[in-house]
RNA sequence: GCUGGCGUAGCUCAGUGGUAGAGCAGCUGAUUUGUAAUCAGCAGGUCGGGGGUUCGACUCCCUUCGCCAGCUCCA
């Protein structure tokens, strides 16, 4: 007999032919009674999988992250069998668990929302039923001969490598046959909790020349509490979108006149100035020179650059004195020019350079996004020139410089990704290997975890990306850090060596908060719009109680005014609470209310956006505590 | 760029072929307020633009512009 090892367990002897479902009905535990698969040794199988030897084995269920994926996948095929049950033409194509979820892509003419709540209702029917889910091996004949009349089928079966075991897994009595590699959940009905999220075009292969298939997007859980609280998290990050607080709140706005090209109000701006002097200050203080550099050059530098041939494209033309010339889509162009307008010494490096330049890209209209995504923006750019050995010294102060940021604004860590040498790139081997070695160093030494993306680099040399995520759990690229070979040579970079000669210096590019744009954005909802002080467009106002205090609320004005806070007095004829309302909308910082009390003390009486009153407090130490919060760019 | 959805007052939204509506915001007046909406009045729209069908179009059709979602995840 078999003998079984499960996790912290004795082995036992079953039966040959046990399933995993068998042993799991006999063993203790909530574990085996909620799997909805199991790992037999290094497999992830069905329950319905019979134990012929010894093995180990390890039942997984939806709390774990691949039963998750396989609870998904089953409800992607749930979603199958009703979408073709009520559109009998619907031919289902590829139907994966994503990050968020599932989806499932089908040749259909496109499915309105009514059409979804109606795939829906079918859902739970077939979840009622309490179907068995069924696999089954077939040989590659069989199953041309079952999908004959859906060649997208067809095609995944031809493009699977001959020999390959091929599986379907078959809903009840046949009503749904679907090829698949598994696993599934052995039963529809422990798929209760699912919502259909929204419907959306989406090319076969993901390939626009081919045929726009229409992909339905779920999601499901194995508790309905657990869908009741993701469903509320997607609609508080709606209410965190951005682009509605940005409206609300004055900070920019986006017209026909200009698409993709953002329009900044006077709050907006105060936030982008802070953010620009808080980059700046860092940059003072870590060395830096800052430079700008023209957003017109002619076309001969870009074609120098290389920018030309990989970037055309997402470049603006424009003509002068008859002469071909280009917006520049990026910074770097200009700083070389800078670097070469004369000669560098060894001694001078490393030269930091820096520039908040304002780049031009013509990104296609349909993804543009608020300001995550837009055709003109300022990136935090700078360039380092060093000589090789002090690269990895370099690298270990710019992943220093992309942590301190972030984490002044208290976002949780970036996702950091090493991107290594693509096939298709320029430099040595040798180059290459010490390149990638500086920034992998750069990351070890200051014991930060990250993911190697395999031949993601650039052509022209390796990377560091640190990529964080909005309310949706979208993913944005912030800063990078990208060695960079090919520059110095186009441009014949040199600096004179201790030797008297001529040499390479190395070239690296970064920015940290990447655009400007893109990170207010990300800024925006990450709190909600209640903004740290020192970056608050609004971070006082003082309402005096009745007319008698307005002079009094005035003369607090001024006094918050001199000490350099953005303060304004709401001395309209409206009630107390309506103005208190209206600031606690504008996410203003500090509500200070000014009464008879406080005229007399010489206090001012302070409500903070937490809904807190913390009573009255005289008017210096009022500023002295906001210079404070303002000073150490405090997050509260 | 492609596919689908949506464009009505500054904002949020009603209005399915027969004279364009509400709330908030704005303005005027009353009210002088102690911490998230005082009351009354007034004003505000070529129903995104253009074309068509119709006696008549916000409503139906075509077209165009803009916005929104998706277009990386591989049986």
């Amino acid at each position: 007999m078999p003998q079984v090892t499960l996790p912290d367990r004795d082995p036992v002897d079953v039966p040959a032919h046990t399933s995993l479902a068998e042993l799991a009905r006999n063993t203790a535990g909530t574990r085996a009674k909620r799997a909805v698969a199991a790992w037999i040794d290094e497999r992830l199988v069905d329950l319905s999988h019979p134990i012929e030897a010894d093995c180990r084995v390890r039942f997984v269920t939806p709390a774990d992250p691949e039963g998750l994926d396989v609870f998904r996948h089953s409800s992607a095929h749930l979603l199958a069998e009703a979408v073709v049950s009520l559109f009998p033409d619907a031919r289902p194509t590829i139907g994966p668990v994503v990050d968020e979820g599932f989806y499932y892509d089908f040749d259909h003419a496109p499915f309105s929302d009514e059409d979804l709540l109606r795939i829906e209702e079918r859902m739970r029917a077939i979840v009622a039923e309490g179907r068995p889910l069924h696999r089954r091996e077939i040989s590659a004949d069989q199953a041309r001969e079952l999908f004959r009349d859906n060649r997208y089928k067809l095609e995944m079966i031809d493009a699977l490598p001959a020999g390959e075991t091929i599986t379907v897994y078959e809903q009840g009595n046949r009503a749904f046959v679907d090829l698949c590699r598994g696993p599934h959940v052995s039963d529809l009905s422990r798929i209760k909790a699912f919502k259909l999220l929204k419907v959306a075009g989406a090319y076969w292969r993901a390939d626009a020349r081919n045929t726009m298939l229409q992909r339905i997007y779920g999601i499901s859980f194995e508790q309905p509490k657990e869908l009741r609280a993701h469903l509320a998290a997607i609609a508080e990050a709606k209410k965190r979108d951005h682009r509605k607080l940005g409206r609300e709140l004055d900070l920019f706005s986006f017209h026909e006149e200009g698409q993709g090209f953002p329009f900044w109000h006077g709050r907006g701006t105060v936030i982008y100035n802070e953010l620009a002097n808080f980059i700046r200050e860092e940059c003072r203080r870590r060395g830096y020179t800052e430079v700008r550099t023209p957003t017109i050059l002619n076309e001969e530098l870009w074609r120098r650059s290389g920018h030309w041939d990989h970037y055309a494209d997402a470049m603006y033309f424009v003509d002068i004195d008859e002469k071909p010339h280009a917006v520049k889509p990026m910074n770097c162009p200009g700083g070389l020019l800078v670097y070469r307008s004369r000669l560098h010494s060894y001694r001078d490096l490393p030269i930091r350079q820096a520039e908040l330049g304002l780049v031009h890209r013509n990104e296609l209209s349909g993804v543009l996004h608020g300001l995550f995504r837009v055709r003109a923006f300022t990136q935090d750019d700078a360039h380092v020139f060093c000589t090789h050995e002090q690269l990895i010294d370099e690298v270990v102060a710019l992943i220093d410089f992309c942590q301190y940021v972030y984490q002044t604004f208290g976002f949780p860590p970036a996702e950091i990704v090493l991107s290594t040498r693509p096939a298709d790139c320029i430099g040595s081997d040798q180059i290459w290997e010490t390149a990638t070695h500086a920034l992998r160093q750069g990351l070890e030494r200051l014991d930060l975890a990250y993911r190697v993306a395999e031949g993601e680099g650039a052509f022209y040399g390796p990377k560091i990306d640190f990529d964080i995520r909005d309310c949706l759990k979208r993913k944005w690229q912030c800063g990078t850090i990208q060695v960079d070979f090919s520059m110095p040579e186009r441009f014949d970079l040199t600096y004179e060596g201790p030797d008297g000669h001529s040499h390479r210096p190395v070239m690296l590019h970064r920015a940290i908060l990447g655009s400007l744009e893109r990170f207010i954005g990300v800024l925006i909802e990450h709190t909600a719009g209640k903004l740290p002080l020192w970056i608050s467009p609004l971070q006082a106002r003082v309402i005096p109680i009745t007319e008698r205090h307005h002079a009094y609320a005035q003369e607090v004005h001024r006094q918050l005014a001199d000490a350099g806070v953005r303060v304004a007095v709401d001395a309209r004829d409206e009630t107390l609470g309506k103005r208190v309302r209206a600031a606690q909308l504008e996410k203003v910082n500090y509500i200070l209310v000014a009464g008879d009390k406080e005229m007399e003390a010489g206090t001012i009486n302070v409500r903070t956006r937490d809904n807190v009153v913390h009573g009255a407090v005289t008017v210096d130490e009022l500023i002295e505590r906001l210079r404070q919060e303002i000073a150490c760019r405090a997050l509260v």
